[in-house]
DNA sequence: CCTTGTGAACTGATTCACAGCT
DNA sequence: AGCTGTGAATCAGTTCACAAGG
């Protein structure tokens, strides 16, 4: 969840638009290659909305941040291919990003493993522990390198982006040594707020929040 | 991410708490779960909420929707403890709610091995996949069962919240299965929105939209 | 008929600012 | 002094509704 107001980099397209918008760009695009891998060639708002359960008028608003690049045609919708390498563009996903994994435990393992990647826009390219017994083990083909070499691997390899996935106590101090090596972006598995200068992004997956969000409504 | 109004069921408390509210406050106990860790006997909104990221205000008007019952003293602040258990009361993680994990795949691995969940009010107790190599199989002392035994486990063990860690193509096929047999929450981990009757609740987990999220202000 | 894109209206969320209590 | 809890004010997000195009 990101409550800090994400701070804004300087993007010509970019500033001013909402925050929360950007947010629902991944789910739009996620939609639209579950459509294209259907073999649907075009959507409209409408459809796009009771797929995920919203307004058309909200999806034609967020997308209409974006003007005059859209593919929306009236009376017909939108063209899935061209709408889709749209937002991949606008989202800066028409690339590949390489990003590190911080804790080759259990849930570093399924990261590393993880096939939904590659075909979103990131690429794995370096695992790292504390642990001596993981250092050197290879996972997926490649090797666990110590956390040591992260001020030197993250900066060769151009790595912005880390995900977090070490135990809670270390997480904050993993975190300053990835941002002193230069990632600027970091999805913290680990259930702990995380202080960052400005200009670094964080995002948070925290499976006990979302399950208790849901208990309130299970009731007594 | 939410996207859908969770649909709110008739707790005599909750009706007209607005969900972002109800999806703060998960935030909230968690930062007191590390406060008193810490040792920390009281809080305040203000430091809270400089801890948090959001404002002191915020989080007193989030608070105040549970009126009366609160620990707030006016001069000193929160009791951590009594705040803590006020918000496992009303989040309903007072008790321990028995989960299912569905996909013994590597997140299903790492979902069953996760310590976490115990502490803050849920224990994994069935664990299920397709495979007939894996069915049979030990993780963390529980044997995983065939998918087919969903219909007869899930209401036997009371069964209310599951967490889907299967393949994006039997997602939705498996989510009926669980809601059938009766539950009424899903974690869903595969990274397409379920269609699912009204009164059940899902929460999406997708790491690939909280990358896309960041790389949006990464730049071009 | 069906669509999109958009100003205007509305609804909902956040912040302000202060009374009241410790 | 420092704090909470809350109405009032402000700000932000969503929906409405329609002009214009297919």
């Amino acid at each position: 969840m990101s409550n800090l107001p994400s701070s804004h980099e300087l993007d010509l397209t970019s500033d001013e638009i909402p925050d929360i918008v950007i947010g629902r760009l991944p789910i739009y695009l996620r939609a639209l290659n579950q459509m294209a891998s259907m073999g649907r060639e075009v959507t409209s708002s409408r459809e796009l909305g009771e797929y995920l359960g919203m307004s058309s008028a909200q999806i034609r608003k967020d997308l209409s941040h974006f003007g005059g690049f859209l593919s929306g045609k009236q009376g017909t919708g939108y063209h899935v291919e061209t709408l889709r390498n749209r937002l991949q563009q606008v989202l800066h996903v028409d690339r590949e990003w390489p990003v590190a994994i911080v804790g080759a435990g259990y849930l570093g393992h399924a990261l590393a493993h993880y096939r939904g990647f590659i075909p979103r826009g990131f690429r794995v390219v370096a695992v790292f522990d504390v642990d001596a017994d993981k250092i050197g083990q290879k996972i997926d083909g490649m090797n666990v390198m110590s956390v040591d070499r992260i001020a030197v691997e993250i900066p060769t390899q151009g790595i912005q982006i880390a995900m977090l996935a070490v135990p809670v106590e270390v997480a904050q101090s993993v975190a300053n040594d990835l941002i002193k090596a230069g990632v600027r972006a970091i999805l913290n598995y680990a259930p702990i707020n995380l202080a960052v200068p400005e200009g670094v992004h964080v995002q948070y997956i925290d499976p006990v929040v979302e399950l208790q969000h849901m208990t309130f409504y299970l009731g007594a």
